[in-house]
DNA sequence: CGTGTTTGACCGGCGC
DNA sequence: GCGCCGGTCAAACACG
């Protein structure tokens, strides 16, 4: 088993879409994040639109029942480390204290050249056991190998 | 050298 | 305007 595996297996124990991403209050909870079985891994495969063999494949939307890429998801994982080794390779740009929360907010982007994902990590204001990872945009290449 | 991190500066939107 | 706030830039730095 190596790093990646272990570090992803963690529990999610909330999961949000964001349908209009420029919003942060717009957001859904996904029927299906109720039964806490998906790992910060399904939620990377989900949420990136890729599937194991790189063809996009997105995650259900709840209401019309099809799967579609969404471009901002984000998950919530009871983790001690705050980077979830998530496969892709993230270079870190920024970190602000953001008002009303204890801790920083760290932002990230994809290194692959041209790709416009950039995910935020952060912990929960209230609960600093838990690590909330925000995703935003769909990956434009081919995702890791162990996806 | 190539790559990634740190960190204050900078910028744009918004409310007053 | 002006200041707050969240997001980004980029120069310096660290490290293999």
């Amino acid at each position: 088993m190596n790093a990646y595996c272990h570090e992803t297996n963690f529990q999610v124990f909330d999961f949000f879409e964001f349908n209009e991403w420029s919003n942060d209050e717009d957001v859904v909870p996904m029927n299906y994040s109720q039964g806490l079985n998906y790992t910060a891994n399904d939620m990377v495969v989900n949420s990136i639109g890729l599937s194991n063999n790189g063809s996009r494949e997105g995650i259900i939307n709840r209401d019309s029942g099809k799967k579609e890429s969404r471009e901002k998801v984000a998950f919530i994982t009871k983790s001690e480390v705050e980077i979830l080794d998530d496969g892709f390779k993230w270079r870190k740009y920024g970190k602000k204290m953001v008002k009303n929360s204890p801790n920083p907010r760290n932002y990230y982007k994809c290194s692959a050249e041209g790709c416009p994902v950039k995910k935020r990590v952060e912990r929960d204001k209230e609960d600093q056991r838990y690590v909330v990872t925000t995703y935003q945009g769909i990956h434009n290449h081919q995702a890791p190998n162990h996806l």
